[in-house]
DNA sequence: CAGATTATCAAACGCTTGTTTGAAAGTAAA
DNA sequence: TTTACTTTCAAACAAGCGTTTGATAATCTG
């Protein structure tokens, strides 16, 4: 029954179902809400099978968490050749979709932002490794945009802006489906969620700029 | 020692102190990390009395639900004379100032934005009583500003747009906190920031108006 | 005052949680 | 095959949870 190729050993298989059905249950329940129990389940691993690989449920969620997905995204942006403007508008699409599409392995942008409204040990990881890095991406995006007379304060306002904007169809989501039954973040639908937020933003972000000179 | 004369009786007493512990507890853990225990601990009461005088500690949650100050917010607003865009300004100070004041009863709006990122059977009615008017209202303010030209969905997009940017602030609190140590949420930052909010949100919406004429 | 009702209390209940245990099974090298 | 090591497993553990209990105290009622 060991004759597998693939997987280099039947540990290491363990290891990684582990690691999928955590990254699933985290996002789904929160990491208070998630039970060792269902995730050694949807693992199919007995029980102590946590505890062996990872030690604690906490190492297990610092081991599931993996923000390549949105460092890629905003290296891809960086390299493009498009024009800040066009590079706000690429970014604002490829993260909402990243971010709502439920197929998606967006479990790791639905556990943050479960971090941010019930901060675990974890949060600081998240924080140096995902959240600060995007807010200086954004940061400079949009210092691009606006040149160098607003200040830093106002810049980092706007950056708040947008990501309160992307973070509330996330984190609203029960709640605008219960308002709006007939909601579905589909592929079309995000993109026309993107294409909002960038106009809304790019106008309020031009407001500024011409407002501090 | 039951000579008080202000509280009705001692039962009423313990009551009210019940409820006052549960806002501030439920909002500082969330429904699930909240115990009552720890509620009962504060309220100087038997570990019994929740479920004595609530039935359970849903039933306290329930109970504990106000949101006499976010709807009287509202009625101020729209019988004040002043045109849509100010009212929105007004509007906009007094929901961040009730949202982000530390010292102020806002508990109430901190455990509604809990509930948004792990909803309890509780939500029901936070949507009915407190979230969906708050929509309704938002969404006529906007209507008023931006005329009749602009799409319901994009109109509904612009009170999400203007609603997530007000939440990012109380939500994220944790993260920009670590990332900006020096960040206070004192009167007049909090000014400063609704301001913020209201003249991107304003330039935004000028904008939608006008494309769609 | 006497009796009925209401409120408080310490203690315990049943359940779920994350974690530990020690034996059994699997794997690899000699 | 023997030996040493790793991985799995069922079972149990201690701790914490919301809730219940039954006795005690307080309050109201007639």
């Amino acid at each position: 029954m060991m004759s597998e190729v693939e997987t280099r050993t039947a540990s290491e298989h363990t290891r990684a179902r582990l690691l999928d059905a955590a990254r699933e249950v985290f996002s789904q329940y929160g990491f208070q809400g998630a039970t060792v129990r269902e995730i050694c389940r949807r693992a199919d691993a007995n029980g102590a099978a946590v505890n062996y690989h990872f030690g604690s449920k906490e190492g297990l969620l610092t081991e599931a968490l993996n923000f390549s997905q949105l460092a890629a995204l905003q290296n891809d942006n960086v390299k493009s050749a498009d024009c800040p403007k066009e590079r706000l508008r690429l970014f604002l699409r490829d993260f909402m979709l990243m971010l709502l599409d439920e197929k998606n392995a967006s479990s790791q942008c639905r556990i943050m932002a479960r971090e941010l409204a019930d901060p675990t040990p974890a949060l600081d990881q998240i924080v140096s490794e995902a959240i600060a890095p995007l807010h200086k991406f954004l940061g400079k995006l949009l210092r691009e945009i606006v040149g160098d007379q607003v200040s830093e304060t106002e810049l980092r306002r706007c950056v708040y802006s947008i990501l309160g904007q992307c973070q509330f169809y996330r984190h609203s989501h029960p709640v605008l489906q219960r308002m709006n039954p007939k909601l579905r973040y589909d592929h079309k639908e995000i993109e026309a969620i993107a294409e909002h937020i960038a106009d809304f933003s790019l106008a309020g972000i031009r407001h500024l700029a011409k407002k501090s000179t």
